[in-house]
DNA sequence: GCATGATTCAAACACTCGTTTGAATCAGTC
DNA sequence: GACTGATTCAAACGAGTGTTTGAATCATGC
C-alpha cells in the first residue's frame, strides 16, 4: 500500500528521488507523452511498478517534477521582486530590474552543483507549449502570482504604456523567455546559425535582459483606423 | 498498392485532404505523440488504412502537414523580402521593415477564407518546441534559407551590433514570434491575464513588429567584467 | 525469536498503438 | 459485359502502454 506520506518521506533510500530525476530527463529529451514508465524505470534502475507506489499515476509523477522545481523557483521570484522594491523604497523600478527578477532566479537553479534544475529549466520552456492537460492545470496554479505580481510592478515602472499594450509585452516577453531556455538543441532547430556560449546561463540573461527592456520600453505605436470596430476583411497596406 | 503519385493526386475526392486537415488540427489540439491514428481517422471520417496507404506511415503524414504549409509560407517571406529590398534600391532596410516581411505572410494565411491555416500557425508554434525526431528533421530544411537571408538582411541593418549579439536577438525573436503564433491558449495558460483581441492576427503584428524592432535594436550592453568569472554570489543593488 | 508495515519485484492485466492483410468496392478501358 | 488498377473497408497482428496484483524482501519494534 502507498506510504503515509510522513515528513520527506524518511524510507526508499532514493528511489522517489532516482524517479524523479529519470522522469525530469526524459520528458525533457522527448516530452510527456512519447515517454514511457518502462524508459523511466529502466533508466533509474527501479522497479516498474515503484512509480505506481511512489506516485500513485504517470499523471501525478510529472505533477510533482514540476511542482518541486517551480514552486521555490517563483518563490525565490517574488522574494527578488519583493527586495528590489524594498530597495528602492517606494520607488517605480526600471524594467531591467524587473526582468532581472525575473531572469535571475533561473539563473540560480542553472548553477545547481549537482547539474540538476538545468534539466529542468530545458523541460520547462518546452512545457510551456506542450498542449498536454497536466499542463493546462499545473503551471497557471504556480505562475499566478509571479505574473500578477510583476505584471503590477512593470504597470509602475512603465506608466506610459497603456496596461492592455504591457500584457501583450508581457506575453512576448515569456514566449521570449521560454524559447530561450529551452537551450540551444531547440534554438539551433530553427537558427541553423552556430551561437557560441549557449550553455552559460549568465551570458543569456546578459543579453537577453537589453533585448526584452528595450521591447518593454518601446514606443507605443499609434492605434491603426477605428479603435473598437474590426480592421478586418481584406483590407490592405496600410 | 499505394497510388502512383501523380499530379495533384487525382482521384481520391478529398480524402487525403481530410486526413491532412484531421491531423493538422489534432496535432495543434494534443500535440503528434499524444495524437493516434484512429483519433484523425474518425475526425476525418475516413477508414483508419487510409493514413498507411496515402501517406505511408504517421511520421510521413506529419511530415506532409508541415511541408504542404510551409514552403510556401517561408517562399512568401523570402519574396516579401526581396521586393522590400528591390524597393530600398540597396540601401540597407529598417529593422521594423525586415520583421514585417517575416511576419506579414503569416498574417496572411491566418486570413485564409476556409479558416485553415489559423489551426496550422498554432501547431507550427507549438511544433517549435516539440521533442520530436521528426522536427528535427523537418523544420531546419524550411527554415534554413528564411533564416540566412534575413540574418543577412539585419547585420545591414543593425551595422552597430556585433553579429554574435544579432544571433542571440534573432533567436529571442524566434521566440516571441513562436510564443504569439501559438494563439490565445498558450498565452493565457501562464498570465492568467485577459487579452482583448487575441484573434486578431493584424493586432498582433501590430504589437509584435514595434516591440521586436526595439529589442532589436536595443544598444549593446557592456561585456560584464572579465569574460569567465562569476560575478556571483549577492551582489546586491547596483 | 516473531510480527508488522513499508518497499521491491516479476508477472500479468486490459488496453491502445501503428501497421498489415485480403477481400470488397469503385472507377475507368477495352 | 469483363478486365484492371486504384481506393476503401473490417479485421486482425504484434508490440508497447499504464496499471494492478500477490508474493517476496527488507527494516524495525516488540
Amino acid at each position: 500500500m502507498p506510504p503515509v506520506d510522513r515528513e520527506p518521506t524518511r524510507g526508499s533510500p532514493d528511489t522517489k528521488e532516482r524517479i524523479l530525476a529519470a522522469a525530469e530527463a526524459l520528458f525533457m529529451e522527448q516530452g510527456y507523452a512519447a515517454t514511457s514508465l518502462r524508459a523511466i524505470t529502466a533508466q533509474a534502475n527501479v522497479n516498474l511498478a515503484a512509480v505506481n507506489y511512489h506516485f500513485g499515476s504517470k499523471e501525478a509523477l510529472i505533477r510533482e517534477v514540476f511542482d518541486r522545481r517551480l514552486g521555490p523557483l517563483n518563490q525565490a521570484r517574488l522574494d527578488y521582486l519583493a527586495r528590489v522594491e524594498f530597495e528602492a523604497g517606494g520607488r517605480p523600478l526600471t524594467p531591467e530590474k524587473i526582468l532581472e527578477a525575473m531572469i535571475t532566479p533561473v539563473v540560480q537553479l542553472s548553477r545547481d552543483p549537482l547539474k540538476r534544475g538545468a534539466v529542468f529549466l530545458r523541460l520547462l520552456g518546452r512545457a510551456l507549449s506542450e498542449p498536454a492537460d497536466t499542463m493546462k492545470q499545473v503551471l497557471p496554479i504556480h505562475y499566478r502570482d509571479v505574473v500578477l505580481r510583476f505584471k503590477e510592478a512593470l504597470v509602475r515602472a512603465l506608466p506610459d504604456v497603456p496596461e492592455q499594450e504591457l500584457v501583450w509585452r508581457m506575453h512576448f516577453t515569456f514566449g521570449a523567455m521560454a524559447y530561450a531556455m529551452a537551450g540551444n538543441d531547440a534554438l539551433q532547430l530553427i537558427t541553423t546559425c552556430e551561437v557560441e556560449g549557449a550553455d552559460d546561463a549568465e551570458a543569456i540573461i546578459r543579453r537577453l535582459v537589453p533585448f526584452l527592456a528595450a521591447g518593454l520600453k518601446a514606443p507605443v505605436p499609434l492605434p491603426m483606423r477605428t479603435s473598437t470596430a474590426h480592421p478586418t476583411t481584406n483590407r490592405e497596406a496600410a
